[in-house]
RNA sequence: GGGCGCAUAGCUCAGUGGUAGAGCGCUCGCCUUACAAGCGAGAGGUCGCAGGUUCGACCCCUGCUGCGCCCACCA
């Protein structure tokens, strides 16, 4: 049982200090057990699963961004009465992390292949221990209230039985092939890469025309590739094009290898590019292998895994880039045959890992047939099972799932999960299942290869809750609610995991909400990234601003789908908003307030009423846009409500209340103690430490965890007692502008005499109009020197002020000259419309009598204001 | 080549068919007994350009310009 520490309210200090109570109350939480999920308890089931952080790296802004709003989403719903499950854990990231350890023993000088596969795997489990601990101490940090009890990796066993389970099931179905294809091959990396594993970028090249053949019979073809010629096995021309129907169906030779090879016709071909002839290497183009296999080619694979070329005596064992210039060279001493050589700035892929040039390179790898599974994830979308947000971003969503190529899944790598097929000495193909022994005996032998790393990620809403086994998790959390995630793998993953959701779930979508969070950037906007130097560690911010200031700040800017930009003012603001709850509450504890429940209607003052209803108010605002995922308008409201109206109005207005004594200041007690009580549940989602320090002072209760969340108390608003609060706190700016426009210092008294007051409904607070606006009470012998009218709802308010001679006169005509001109700015604009004679019929009724109230208080108000400038001569 | 998004105050961004908003920054004045990480008062915007629809457009439509992103087998 989690004790409250008990804060005598005058030792508070002045500020809020997150650091030094930080640790203490997430270890609280942690052995109040919190966090961790029953699922056998009655409540309604609420599961979040954690977007896998790969182990190779520690905890970027965008991780601190996605954990506050999975943060916050679940601390809600725990509020509201859920059995939570925010399940935690880690990705294995195949290329990536083993990337990071290559790049580790390279700077022993070793390679994987000195250490071997097994060794080399161990060591990799050693950099996960490691890198993995640093990541959990972040979570911890940020206060991320997951369940450690059932914390996952994609490569523990569970997670590897489900991938095995998976990959058996697809096989069975004959969902996954094994087939020779053209894949992207990373030449460094050495292993094949799925589609969106290659990023493209324009790059500077040169398109090479070069003539095939010789006299009548000869033809010239384009490429930027060069080297590839030595594995050429056509030439492709379109069927329509006339002018080469006569060499269609001929031979002709190819320069340096001297190979004669057919002219074919194949629609691929677009006439109006370059001649319209095309040199065809089925070996080393993905087009080409595809006109290849229809008109029977053979494929001449000149490259090996290197990129190096392989044959044709002076290029064997060049490097595909020194071979490029090397064969252009060799072309060139024939002045007949390079036709010509031009710049060109064309898209060529690079491996999204390490920037490698990706070889396009004929190779046998397994696939995964995507066209049954991504029709059903784009239904499941298209239907509303699954909603995504923003809506913009399904668009993009179902032209992707609507498009896909098969999806490459093998791997020539060492860290990862071993494809669970086994070949046999006379070409047997077997897929082991998990509960299966492997074949035995000579020749059998396991696929060397490993899975994408994104084949495990796609179990994760499920496989992390237990799947194959029947678990109670899966059965109680299965469908997971909410997915929060960044846009940029929206294809990588999102996609994935409906498809294998949707699959191996008879049907049922991963997830109800798919909301895609955007990229933190730099304060100008910029991507961060390590090279630029433009990174902000979000340690840095927990150490300097706490927790709940980067939840806050970060939450503060999600919008969905947009990119926020993030610069150190964010942070301190919201180190600033927290200091403003704290001293809010400071005041609060330090004049008595305490949790009474709801005040009593009988006997609130209007400025009681009037914050009671607003913090009504938020508590809806606040649940119908946490309902809509829009977290920054969620900390708008608040902040809004916590600082300009509770602080700057409701506490100065409780002030003179409380001077009052006896009665009115122990319901305002009250009513400090209830709003506060909303206020501090409202934001223990964001901000959960220091709402969960001044919560337990507050209430003396146990932990704002698992408070209830706040509902309204749904009586209704008195609109007569706001309308008198709006109505004081525009007379007492009005006032203070005056004073600030006379140069008076707030410190100085001024008498005064309020007229009108009673009729415009504020008779009660002349008190309260007088304390904040520095007013004296007139003396007998008061005499006005100047006056000042302040048009309210309740009608017109006269101040009149004893100045004492000290009367700006220059000062107050500048003022007066502003606000004539503004009165007649909006005296205009209202005349044109009400002018207007259509205006009358088509404008709605509200509409016009809005307009026309702002006339006669414009006339009046310029009335006023010239009475005053004349009345005030220029002297 | 296809698709999408964005252009609003100095900066980062909200916003609605009917008088332009916030935070930060800026100016002036204040240590006013919760808070100087604060308080009070201000300045600052022809809502990218050009048309159209409408009584009325920052908002809806069209085109343009600029920026960004995603997808793509342009040799």
């Amino acid at each position: 049982m989690a004790v409250a520490p008990s804060i005598e309210p005058t030792q508070l200090p002045t500020r809020w200090s997150p650091q030094e109570v930080e640790a203490a109350l997430y270890q609280r939480w942690l052995d109040a057990g919190y966090f961790t999920a029953d699922p056998a308890s009655g409540r309604p089931p609420f599961c979040i699963v954690i977007p896998p952080p790969n182990v190779t790296s520690s905890l970027h802004m965008g991780h601190a961004l996605e954990h506050t709003l999975i943060d916050a989403l679940t601390r809600r719903r725990r509020m509201l009465g859920d059995e939570v499950l925010w399940l935690p854990g880690m990705d294995h990231a195949g290329i990536a992390t083993q990337n990071v350890v290559e790049r580790e023993l390279a700077k022993e000088g070793k390679s994987r292949h000195d250490l071997g596969r097994e060794r080399f795997v161990e060591r990799v489990w050693q950099w996960k221990a490691q890198s993995g601990g640093k990541i959990l101490n972040q979570m911890r940090r940020l206060g991320d209230g997951v369940d450690w009890s059932r914390e996952r990796f994609t490569m523990d066993a569970g997670l590897s039985r489900a991938v095995q389970t998976m990959f058996k099931r697809l096989f069975d179905d004959e969902l996954i092939y094994r087939a020779e294809r053209i894949i992207n091959w990373c030449p460094r990396c050495q292993t094949a890469l799925s589609d969106i594993e290659v990023e493209h970028s324009e790059d500077a090249g040169e398109l090479i025309s070069i003539r095939y053949g010789g006299g009548a019979a000869s033809v010239v073809v384009a490429t930027t590739r060069a080297e590839t010629m030595l594995g050429d096995t056509a030439v492709a021309v379109h069927p329509d094009d006339e002018r080469y129907q006569h060499l269609v169906g001929t031979e002709i030779e190819v320069p340096l290898t001297g190979r004669r090879v057919p002219v074919v016709a194949d629609e691929h071909v677009d006439p109006d590019f370059g001649t319209g002839a095309v040199k065809v290497t089925p070996a080393h183009d993905p087009n080409d292998f595809e006109i290849g296999r229809r008109h029977d080619l053979p494929t001449l694979t000149v490259m090996d895994e290197r990129g190096a070329i392989t044959a044709h005596g002076p290029f064997e064992g060049l490097a595909r880039f020194e071979a490029r210039p090397a064969v252009v060279a060799a072309l060139r001493e024939d002045g007949r045959i390079v036709a010509e050589e031009r710049p060109y700035l064309h898209s060529v892929g690079h491996c999204s890992r390490c920037d490698t040039v990706v070889e396009p390179r004929l190779s046998l790898q397994w696939f995964v047939k995507v066209e049954p599974l991504a029709k059903a994830a784009g239904d499941a979308v298209r239907d509303g099972r699954t909603q995504i947000h923003p809506p913009e971003l399904a668009k993009r969503y179902l032209d992707w799932v609507d498009n896909m190529h098969d999806w490459c899944i093998s791997r020539q790598l060492w860290w990862g999960h071993r494809i669970p097929v086994w070949y046999g000495p006379n070409s047997e193909v077997v897929c082991v299942g998990p509960d299966e022994q492997p074949p035995t005996g000579d020749g059998w032998q396991q696929d060397p290869d490993v899975l994408d790393t994104w084949f495990s990620s796609a179990l994760w809403p499920f496989s992390a809750l237990g799947w194959p086994v029947r678990t109670a998790d899966v059965q109680r959390f299965y469908p997971t609610h909410v997915l929060v995630t960044g846009y940029d793998i929206l294809f990588f993953w999102v996609v994935r995991m409906m498809m294998f959701g949707l699959y191996a779930m008879n049907g049922t979508a991963p997830f109800h909400d798919v909301i895609l969070h955007g990229l933190i950037r730099d304060a100008n906007g910029k991507k961060m990234s390590k090279s630029q130097g433009n990174v902000i560690d979000p340690l840095e911010w927990l150490d300097h601003y706490g927790a709940d200031a980067l939840r806050y700040t970060l939450a503060r800017g999600a919008n969905p789908g947009v990119d926020m930009a993030l610069a150190e003012e964010w942070a301190q603001g919201s180190r600033n908003f927290c200091n403003k709850l704290w001293n809010a509450s400071r005041f609060a504890l330090i004049n008595g307030a305490a949790l009474r429940g709801a005040p009593d209607r009988d006997g609130l003052t209007d400025a009681d009423t009037w914050i009671v209803d607003r913090a009504d108010a938020v508590v809806s605002d606040v649940d119908e846009l946490f309902e809509s995922f829009q977290f920054g308008k969620v900390c708008e409201a608040l902040y809004h409500f916590v600082w300009d109206e509770f602080c700057d109005w409701y506490l100065e207005l409780a002030k003179v209340q409380l001077a009052e004594g006896g009665q009115r200041a122990e319901r305002t007690r009250a009513v400090l103690g209830h709003v506060l009580d909303i206020v501090l549940r409202l934001l223990h989602p964001v901000t959960p430490f220091v709402t969960e320090t001044l919560w337990t002072a507050l209430t003396a209760r146990e932990s704002i965890v698992v408070a209830d969340w706040p509902s309204a108390t749904g009586r209704v608003a008195d609109t007569g007692a706001a309308q008198r609060i709006i109505d004081v706190r525009k007379l007492v700016t009005e006032i203070r502008r005056f004073r600030a426009d006379q140069g008076l210092k707030p410190a100085q008294r001024v008498a005064a005499r309020l007229l009108g007051a009673d009729t415009a409904g504020l008779g009660e607070h002349d008190t309260a109009v007088r304390v904040l606006a520095r007013l004296d009470a007139p003396p007998e012998s008061f005499s006005a020197s100047t006056s000042l009218e302040v048009s309210l709802g309740g009608g017109i308010v006269i101040v009149e002020l004893d100045m004492q001679g000290v009367v700006d006169l220059a000062a107050e005509r500048t003022r007066l000259a502003k606000d004539l001109a503004i009165a007649e700015k909006v005296l205009a604009a209202c005349d044109a419309k009400l002018n207007n004679p259509v205006f009358a019929h088509k404008a709605p009724a509200d509409v016009v009598a809005k307009t026309q109230a702002r006339r006669e208080a414009a006339v009046a108000e310029i009335a006023r204001v010239t009475a005053r400038l004349e009345a005030r001569p220029n002297q």
